[in-house]
DNA sequence: CAGTGGTCTAGACCACTAT
DNA sequence: TAGTGGTCTAGACCACTGT
């Protein structure tokens, strides 16, 4: 877990504090120290790098600020557990029914599939060769009992060989992902647009065919820029939207 | 410009430099302090507050991390620009046409409006009473002479009076904000969702009536959280669209 | 109690900017 | 050259968490 021993790194002109931070960045890229785990206290880490302890603070806090650790004091420091759903949640607002109560949330499998897609979009981002086989999930979500959006994330099967819907009951994929595989997303990116609902999406989202809809595509990375996921949302215009903060 | 002279917080348990970065924020908020106003130096500060260096360097830096000041090395601390288009084109991005070479943009108005308007949404929003003045600005973007999207842009009249035509040619509609009016925007939120195309964007956007759309309201704020604009755009899907960084 | 992070001080030397 | 922020040191005292 601690396996900085004595680094004596003094890159000409880089500030030690960056080269410090640098190397715990590392060693959370590379896995080595993962979501929970401790760090080295700062009496620990000042001695190993061989700075005064304001300088390691200097890269521990950096590092706390971006979110990929925590301090609790009087325990210590640890590796942060990328909270991912909600940051995704931030932006999402589903709209409709009565305001006197709170919505019901629903997340349910429509399928599993394994094999070859004919897309060769999916396999080229998830950095796959052609005709490598894909797992393809089918979800949706409802809300009172209301289909709002349905999605299919296509995750390397090779990766996550044995997943079956069983494990999905009820959770978010990317707990699994993380239980399961020690994978952990942690960042992503979603492109949005607006498309004509096609007959599939018509008939999950009972909506008619050619109505606007809004087409989602998400690609997740975990640590080193590896594509975890291409997900690939379409959602009822008139039952969520996309809200976001700009500053 | 530098107003605080021999301040004396010790507010119980709250932290000096917490209490100094409190004070900072309020010159800004209230405007004491404008965009690319130099603030006084971390000596006059230190000495100002009564604390040592490194303290009130904790509340610069704070600020710094937030988007709220710069420093420049060797010059001074500034109150950051809000440079808020950069970030709202963040999000944006416009496909389409030959890669080969960069697209050329353009910002054109379509007319200016001034009067009572019947959406009683837009009147709630901008905090005005029903019936009040409002400022209305149509205008488009076009890239390589195509129409992508058209937005009006909706400010209380009161505020802005003696707004042109003429000084928004070429210009962002936030520059003359400030430059004329001196009234900064500092956020914003933006809401979207797809839609289909009526009458007017058909014939703006030169689409079919019916054809999906992305329809974005977006209500920006000055300091106060006091609303500046309520703008409501409508693109082409086909020409633009919307993406997120998930962090 | 010993160990952790949280805050704070009072210096030091450096690189950069302007005059 | 004088003034700015950028980095770094070597201490100090505190509040919090576990035993």
């Amino acid at each position: 877990m601690n396996d900085i021993h004595a680094i004596e790194l003094k890159q000409a002109g880089r500030p030690f504090y960056l080269q410090i931070k640098d190397t715990i960045e590392n060693q959370l890229a590379s896995g080595v120290w993962k979501p929970g785990d401790q760090l080295p206290t700062e009496t620990e880490l000042r001695r190993q790098f061989g700075v005064s302890e304001g300088t390691v603070r200097q890269a521990v806090i950096a590092l706390v600020k971006e979110g990929r650790l925590t301090r609790r004091s009087g325990k210590g420091t640890f590796v942060a557990r990328p909270r991912f759903d909600q940051s995704f949640m931030r932006f999402f607002r589903f709209r409709g029914g009565d305001a006197t109560r709170d919505p019901e949330f629903g997340l349910a499998v429509i399928d599993i599939k394994v094999g070859g897609v004919d897309d060769p979009g999916i396999t080229r981002t998830l950095g796959l060769r052609k005709g490598a086989k894909v797992l393809s999930i089918h979800r949706t979500i409802t809300q009172d009992e209301t289909v709002v959006c349905h999605y299919v994330s296509h995750l390397s099967l090779s990766d996550f060989s044995g997943l079956s819907a069983r494990d999905l009951e009820g959770t978010a994929l990317y707990d699994v992902l993380e239980r399961k595989y020690a994978v952990h997303v942690v960042r992503a990116v979603e492109t949005l647009q607006a498309r004509a609902a096609g007959a599939e999406d018509a008939s999950i989202l009972k909506v008619r065919s050619g109505e606007p809809v809004i087409a989602i595509e998400r690609i997740a990375y975990t640590y080193g820029d590896r594509v975890v996921e291409l997900r690939r949302t379409v959602g009822r215009s008139d039952k969520f939207w996309y809200q976001i903060q700009l500053t």
